[in-house]
DNA sequence: CTAGGGTTAG
C-alpha cells in the first residue's frame, strides 16, 4: 500500500518530466480505490505540467470545495499553458467566490496582466492585502513594469526600502533594464550585485550578456565571460547561447565557436545564433555548412535558422539551395512567417526572380515594414522603378499603422532619380522632413543624388546645407552631384572644406573628386588626387582605380590612363571601357578596339557603355565599315540591345563618312524618335557634306528640341556658307539676332600650376597680355612664312577680311596657347581645354605652331582631344 | 500540491 506521501512526490515527479501515461495511470488507479479527493491538487499539477489545460480543468470541475492551492493551480494551469484570458477569468472566479488571494495566485497572475492599468490593480490589492511583503510579490511586480516598458516604477518596486532582495530580484530588475533599452543600466545593477555579496547564477549571468551585446560592451562582456567559465555556467545552455549571440554580433565568430563548440547539449537556439553571426559577417559559405550539420544531430533548424540561411544562400549565390528551402518551408507549413518571407524576397530579387519575389509577398496575410521594404528595395535594384512608386503609394495607403524608414525612403528615390520624376522625389521630400528624417546620411544622399538627376542641383544644396551633415557620405554625394553638373570647382572647394573640418577621406570621395577633376580636365588636380590614394594606400580599390583610368584619360593624358590601367589589380567591364573610351576619344581608333578585342579574350563580357565606347573609337579613326559590323552584331554577339546612344553614335559615323543617304535611312527606321545627339551628327555631317538641305532639316528640329543652343543657327549659317548660299546665310543671321540668340561664349582655359587661366576671344583682362599677344606675333611671322593661310569662311562676323583674320588670331584657344608657351618650360606639352568645338582655323594653325615651337599641343574640345604634334593632329583631320 | 528571473532571425 503506498502511503500519500509517496504518491503525491510520484504524481510531482511524472509532472516534472511530464510521462502522462504514467501519471494517468496512476489517476486511474486512485479514481478506483476512490482516494482522488486526496489528490485532486496534484492531479491538477500534473496535468498543469503535462501541458493539458483541459485534464487540469476537468479535474478541478470534480473538486466539491476547492481551496486556495486548488484555485492557484488552475490559475497556473492556463497561464504556463497560453491562456492567459483563461488564467485570470479562473483569478476573479477565485475571489468571486471568495477565497482569499494569496502570495502564489499573484505571481502567475501578474504575468497575464493584459495591460499595466490592470497590472496597478493587482499592485494595489498586495498592498491593501499586505502580500507587497513577498518577495515573490515584488519580483512579479519588477517584471510586469518592466515588461510594460515602466522600468522607473519597476526600480522603486525594486528598491522598496526594507523589502527582502534575493537572486531573482536582481536578476528580474536587470532584465527589466535589457528589456527597455537600458543595457548600461543593466550592467550597473549586476555590478551592485556583485558586489553586495549576491552570487550571479545563470539567469544573473545569461541577462548581463544580453546587457553587454546591447550596450556594445565588449569589454565587460569578456569579463563576464571570465566569470561564466570560472562558475562552470558555460555549460547552461541559456548563458552559453547569450555568449555565442555576443560574439557573433561583435563579429568574433571564431570566439563564437569556441563558446559553442563547450555547449554540452546545443540546442536550435545556439546553432541560429552561431548562423546569424556567421551571415551577419558575410561567413555565408560557413552558415550553409553549419546547417548541413544540424540535420545528423538531431537538431531540426526553425524559422530562425531559416530566415538567417537564406540570407546566407542569397550572399552565397546558392539559389538552388534556396528554393529548396522554400519547398520545405511550404511543406512544413512555415512559410507565412515574416522573417522567413524577408529573407525570401531578398533571395529571390538577389536572383532577379522579382516575380517569385512578388508571390512570395502577396501570399504574406500580414505584412510588416521590413517585408514592405524587401520587395521595394528589390524592386530598385531591379531596376522596376514604376513598381517601386506604385508599391510606395500602395504600401502608404494600406499600411496606415506603418511608418516608412530610411531604408524605405532611400529605395524610393532612387527610382525617382533613375526616373527624374522630380515630384515624387518632392513627396519624399517632404515625408523625410514630416518623420524627422531630413538628417539621416541615407536619406541626404538620396535626395541629393535623386534631385541632381531631376536637373535641380540647386535643391540638391539646399538639402545639404540644411541636413548640416558633417559626414563624409553625405558630402561625398554632394561632391557627386557638383561634378555631374559640371560644377567641378566647387566640388573640389568641398572636398577642401572636408579637409579643414578633419575629414578623413576615404577611397569613395576620391574616386568622386576624381570624376570632378575629369569634369574639369584638371590634369594636375588629378594627379594630386592620385598622390592621395597612394598616400592612403587606396591604390588596390577598384573602384579609384577605374576613376584613375577614366580621369587621366579625359584630362588629356592617355599614358597616364595606360599606367592606371596597367597597375589595376583586377579589370572589371567599367575599366575595359574606360580605357577603350579614353583611347577612342584621344583618336586612337585602332588601338581602342585592338584593347577591346583583348578584353573579349580574357572574358569579360561587354556592356552597353563598352560597346558605345567602340563605336565611339571607329567614328573618331573613321572606320565606318568595322563600325556597322559591331553595330548590326551586337546583339548576337554580346547580347547587347542598341541604344538611343548606339544609333545615335552610329549616324553620326555614317553621315561624317558622306553616307547621308544611309544617315537618314537609319533615322527612318529605328525604334527611338531621334533625339537632339541625332540630329547634331546629321546637321554636322550636312555642313561637311555641304548638303543645304538636309541642315535646314536637322536645324528646324533642333529649334525646338533645344532652343537654348546657340550653336544650332552657327552651324547651319556655316553649313549655307559652304554650299554657297550667301542669301540664305544672311537669313540665318538675321534669325538669330531677332530671336535674341546669343552664341555661347567661346572659352578657353589652361591650367598652370595650380591655377586655371581663362580666356575668351580678343581677351585683354590677363596680367600677361601684353607678352601673349607679343608672342602671337610673333608666331604669327614664323607660320605666314610656313605657308599658313587663314580660312575667314569660318568667321561669320559682318566686317572685312583683315578683321576676320585678326580675329581668328586673337580666338580663346591662341591666347591660352601663347599664355602655356610663354610660362611653361620648353618642350612641355601643353594642355588647354575649350568649352565648344576647336574652330577649323584653329586647328590649321596649331599643327603649324606644334612644328614651329616642337612641342606637343593638346586642345580637348566638347567633342574630343587633338594631340598635335609636329604638324599633324591625331584626329587626322576627321572630326 | 500552488508563485518570480534568461536565448536566436529580416
Amino acid at each position: 500500500m503506498r502511503t500519500p506521501g509517496t504518491i503525491g512526490s510520484a504524481l510531482a515527479r511524472f509532472g516534472a518530466s511530464r510521462s502522462l501515461l504514467a501519471g494517468a495511470h496512476l489517476h486511474s488507479h486512485l479514481l478506483k480505490s476512490g482516494l482522488l479527493a486526496s489528490y485532486s491538487n496534484h492531479l491538477l499539477s500534473f496535468y498543469s505540467r503535462c501541458r493539458l489545460p483541459s485534464a487540469a480543468r476537468a479535474v478541478f470541475d470534480e473538486i466539491p470545495d476547492p481551496c486556495h492551492v486548488s484555485w492557484s493551480s488552475l490559475v497556473t494551469a492556463y497561464s504556463n499553458n497560453g491562456m492567459p484570458r483563461d488564467a485570470l477569468w479562473a483569478f476573479r472566479s477565485m475571489r468571486g467566490r471568495g477565497v482569499p488571494c494569496n502570495e502564489y495566485a499573484l505571481p502567475i497572475v501578474l504575468k497575464c496582466a493584459p495591460d499595466v492599468r490592470f497590472g496597478a490593480q493587482v499592485h494595489a490589492l498586495a498592498v491593501a492585502t499586505r502580500l507587497i511583503q513577498d518577495v515573490f510579490v515584488t519580483n512579479a511586480l519588477v517584471a510586469m513594469y518592466g515588461g510594460f516598458g515602466m522600468v522607473d516604477e519597476a526600480k522603486r518596486m525594486f528598491d522598496e526600502p526594507g523589502g527582502e532582495r534575493n537572486a531573482v530580484s536582481w536578476n528580474g530588475m536587470i532584465s527589466a533594464y535589457v528589456k527597455n533599452d537600458r543595457c548600461r543600466d543593466a550592467v550597473g545593477v549586476f555590478r551592485e550585485m556583485v558586489w553586495s555579496g549576491e552570487r550571479p547564477n545563470e539567469f544573473g549571468f545569461s541577462c548581463v550578456v544580453n546587457a553587454c551585446t546591447g550596450s556594445r560592451d565588449w569589454e565587460t562582456g569578456r569579463q563576464v565571460h571570465g566569470m561564466v567559465v570560472r562558475t562552470g555556467y558555460d555549460k547552461d545552455v541559456f548563458t552559453a547561447n547569450a555568449l555565442v549571440d555576443m560574439y557573433s554580433k561583435l563579429g568574433d565568430i571564431e570566439m563564437a565557436a569556441v563558446v559553442f563548440e563547450k555547449i554540452p547539449a546545443a540546442d536550435v537556439v545556439s546553432w541560429n545564433a552561431l548562423i546569424a553571426g556567421c551571415v551577419t559577417h558575410g561567413h555565408d559559405h560557413r552558415a550553409l555548412e553549419l546547417l548541413l550539420q544540424m540535420k545528423p544531430l538531431g537538431v531540426v533548424p526553425n524559422v530562425f535558422t531559416l530566415s538567417s540561411v537564406l540570407k546566407a544562400c542569397a550572399g552565397a549565390g546558392a539559389f538552388n539551395l534556396g528554393r529548396q528551402i522554400h519547398g520545405f518551408m511550404i511543406k512544413a507549413d512555415a512559410d507565412s512567417d515574416e522573417f522567413v518571407a524577408v529573407g525570401l524576397v531578398d533571395m529571390y530579387a538577389k536572383d532577379g526572380f522579382l516575380d517569385d519575389a512578388r508571390k512570395v509577398f502577396d501570399f504574406m496575410p500580414r505584412r510588416d515594414l521590413i517585408l514592405w521594404n524587401a520587395l521595394i528595395s528589390g524592386c530598385s535594384h531591379d531596376g522596376r522603378h514604376g513598381e517601386v512608386l506604385s508599391l510606395f503609394h500602395r504600401m502608404r495607403k494600406e499600411g496606415l499603422d506603418l511608418d516608412v524608414n530610411r531604408t524605405t525612403l532611400a529605395a524610393v528615390l532612387k527610382s525617382t532619380a533613375s526616373l527624374e520624376a522630380i515630384c515624387h522625389t518632392k513627396q519624399v521630400h517632404a515625408l523625410a522632413e514630416k518623420i524627422g528624417l531630413l538628417s539621416d546620411s541615407h536619406v541626404v544622399n538620396g535626395l541629393i543624388d535623386s534631385y541632381w538627376k531631376c536637373g535641380r542641383l540647386d535643391y540638391a544644396i539646399k538639402v545639404f546645407e540644411e541636413s548640416c551633415s558633417d559626414d563624409i557620405i553625405s558630402s561625398t554625394s554632394m561632391m557627386t552631384a557638383l561634378s555631374q553638373c559640371d560644377h567641378g570647382e566647387d566640388a573640389i572647394k568641398l572636398f577642401v572644406q572636408m579637409l579643414r573640418k578633419g575629414l578623413e577621406p576615404d577611397s569613395f570621395v576620391l574616386s568622386s573628386l576624381l570624376n570632378a577633376c575629369a569634369s574639369l580636365s584638371a590634369y594636375e588636380q588629378g594627379k594630386q588626387v592620385h598622390a592621395h590614394l597612394i598616400k592612403r594606400q587606396f591604390t588596390s580599390d577598384v573602384f579609384a582605380g577605374n576613376a584613375l583610368v577614366y580621369t587621366y584619360a579625359k584630362c588629356g593624358s592617355i599614358e597616364d590612363a595606360d599606367m592606371a590601367f596597367s597597375g589595376l589589380p583586377e579589370k572589371g567591364v567599367v575599366s575595359w571601357s574606360a580605357m577603350i573610351g579614353g583611347l577612342a576619344q584621344h583618336g586612337h581608333g585602332k588601338r581602342a578596339l585592338e584593347l577591346f578585342h583583348r578584353m573579349l579574350d580574357e572574358g569579360v563580357a561587354p556592356n552597353n557603355i563598352t560597346l558605345t565606347s567602340v563605336l565611339s573609337a571607329c567614328n573618331h579613326a573613321g572606320l565606318v565599315d568595322d563600325a556597322k559590323k559591331y553595330f548590326e552584331s551586337m546583339k548576337e554577339a554580346f547580347g547587347i540591345d542598341r541604344t538611343e546612344e548606339h544609333y545615335a553614335c552610329m549616324i553620326d559615323i555614317l553621315g561624317r563618312a558622306g553616307k547621308l543617304k544611309d544617315a537618314m535611312e537609319l533615322v527612318n527606321n529605328m525604334p527611338f524618335q531621334a533625339n537632339a545627339a541625332v540630329w547634331g551628327a546629321l546637321l554636322g555631317a550636312s555642313r561637311v557634306h555641304r548638303d543645304p538641305e538636309l541642315g535646314r532639316m536637322a536645324a528646324e528640329k533642333l529649334f525646338t528640341l533645344e532652343p537654348e543652343k546657340s550653336g544650332t543657327h552657327v552651324l547651319l549659317a556655316n553649313t549655307y556658307a559652304s554650299a554657297g548660299m550667301w542669301d540664305e546665310m544672311a537669313k540665318v543671321r538675321k534669325l538669330m539676332k531677332d530671336s535674341n540668340v546669343k552664341k555661347e561664349p567661346a572659352m578657353s582655359w589652361v591650367e598652370i600650376k595650380d591655377k586655371v587661366h581663362t580666356f575668351i576671344v580678343g581677351d585683354k583682362s590677363h596680367p600677361r597680355t601684353r607678352e601673349i599677344y607679343g608672342k602671337l606675333a610673333e608666331l604669327g611671322d614664323l607660320m605666314n612664312k610656313a605657308g599658313y593661310v587663314p580660312n575667314v569662311e569660318v568667321d561669320l562676323h559682318d566686317v572685312d577680311r583683315s578683321q576676320k583674320e585678326l580675329l581668328l588670331s586673337h580666338h580663346s584657344e591662341r591666347l591660352a596657347v601663347a599664355f602655356a608657351l610663354i610660362s611653361t618650360p620648353s618642350g612641355a606639352p601643353i594642355r588647354v581645354k575649350k568649352n565648344l568645338r576647336i574652330c577649323r582655323d584653329c586647328h590649321v594653325a596649331f599643327k603649324f605652331i606644334s612644328k614651329i615651337v616642337s612641342r606637343e599641343i593638346i586642345i580637348r574640345d566638347i567633342n574630343r582631344f587633338h594631340h598635335f604634334t609636329d604638324g599633324t593632329c591625331s584626329c587626322g583631320d576627321y572630326w
